[in-house]
DNA sequence: TGGCTGACTTTCG
DNA sequence: ACGAAAGCCAGCC
């Protein structure tokens, strides 16, 4: 396992779980972060329907990916409504509405942590 | 081969 | 400032 993501070519599913990987815990990221760090911003709806075939890969925290104002969006596809909010707040993120709190604070960016 | 779908984002009214 | 609509690209019928 390499530990640079771009010399590898690899599916555009496993490139993005790659990414979610290195996700501290206690942070979280946007989609659109994760599609400008692989290169294909443009397309944010793709990192979601990695996310949704990361199903099954424990390896993939897919609770720590939100979308850009810190909304669980993607909660519905979770085992439970909860799950997701759940799993943030074992990891000391606060949830109210389904919205991660200090959002900006906690806000990791892989194209700005991993300084590529 | 062609067209539909989607856990998003941005922009226009 | 809020709500609605378009745009984007890779995977899957």
């Amino acid at each position: 396992m390499p530990s640079t993501i771009s010399e590898n070519k690899q599916d555009f599913f496993q490139l993005v779980y790659q990414v979610v990987r290195l996700i501290p815990a206690g942070r979280v990221t946007s989609y659109g972060a994760i599609a400008n760090y692989l290169g294909t911003k443009k397309s944010s709806r793709m990192v979601g329907w990695a996310m949704n075939a990361s199903h099954g890969m424990k390896d993939v925290p897919a609770h720590r990916v939100v979308n850009r104002i810190g909304l669980l969006t993607g909660k519905t596809h979770f085992e439970t409504n909860s799950t997701m909010q759940e799993r943030l707040e074992a990891e000391g993120i606060t949830i109210i509405e389904n919205q991660v709190q200090s959002f900006t604070l906690i806000f990791w960016d892989p194209a700005i942590e991993l300084k590529l």
